[in-house]
DNA sequence: GCTAGCATGTAAACGGTTACATGATTAG
DNA sequence: CTAATCATGTAACCGTTTACATGCTAGC
């Protein structure tokens, strides 16, 4: 997920790995900020495999920066991971979020259809939070105000979701 | 995270380890069963420290049941996890929905209260996904369908989740 | 002079997943 | 008879966090 980031911010424009923490932290609505620790082992890995190249930048600040930028192969791994996302991308919001952020990167309008719909799928089946005897619990007998918060909760943000992804799904139909 | 749910869960009756895998699992909306290599070591640590009691129940099915209980200590750890949850308890929609499905256990409701608070002071903190020139870009011109589609789904739950709280927040210092 | 931000890195520890292992019961 | 579900457990691995380490620049 970390390197799926990096590479999706990258395809964009070279940057240094503390310009890329930064995004990252915003991209997740600075829910979890990127740690040192996670980061930088993860650009040197991919350096590593080939997929960024990077270019020492001398100068302005304190320690020298690292100007990274996407190698051909990089970008073959960005599509790879884009196309084919395993099913805890689709599955998990803060995961598929960054599937989303980079999906503009897949040049085939039916392939990014093919992410949403598989999203919408899983939206579209039905799941409760909590069962009473086997049964799913609706919103207003969840039994305490916390739970009926966070029915009222996902409720709303699954028909949002779902709305969209309807028509952006039809909109990317009509663009072939 | 999978300590407070398994503490939360036997809080509100006895279970045994497979009925608490499936519990947690249609907590976090299906989005990520708990594998066994998880949830069974996680027990295990809790029963030696004292907080869970086990009773071996055979019978009916495959492998004899251990129908666990929460002991004193148990619910004393329960409580305070409850009410001093760490920030990416707060700032985490997943974690934080956690706290709140088992926020009932805790029998202050200013306590209930503040936990709610400082949900809603993070999600006050203006906060955007992307920025273009250091500004903040606007669902509107995100630039491409998804981010847009990232940003519309959002903003719907921001609102919606922070409605709620002040509602919620409301109704907790009436029963004062 | 000091604090906050910029910039990079390593090592230990932690929490979790994946794969492996076993076996009984129930429904098709 | 066979697959799915119930039920528990271990070992190797993996990505990430936390803590540690360094040092420069800009603003108060």
């Amino acid at each position: 997920m970390l390197e799926l980031s990096i590479l999706g911010f990258l395809a964009e424009e070279p940057l240094h790995g503390y310009e890329l923490k930064e995004r990252i932290k915003a991209l997740s609505g600075h829910v979890r900020p990127v740690s040192d620790g996670a980061l930088y082992p993860a650009i040197n890995r991919l350096v590593a495999a080939g997929e960024l190249d990077q270019r020492t930048e001398e100068g302005a600040s304190a320690a020298p920066r690292r100007v990274l930028s996407l190698t051909e192969r990089g970008r073959a791994d960005l599509l790879d991971r884009l196309r084919g996302p395993k099913q805890v991308e689709i599955t998990d919001p803060v995961r598929f979020n960054t599937v989303l952020a980079f999906l503009r990167h897949l040049p085939d309008p039916a392939e990014q259809a093919e992410v949403l719909r598989r999203r919408l799928a899983f939206l579209e089946a039905p799941a409760s939070f909590f069962y009473r005897a086997g049964e799913p619990v609706r919103a207003e007998e969840a039994g305490d105000l916390f739970r009926e918060g966070m029915l009222r909760v996902a409720r709303a943000t699954g028909e949002t979701e779902r709305t969209w992804l309807r028509e952006a799904i039809t909109a990317l139909g009509r663009s072939r």
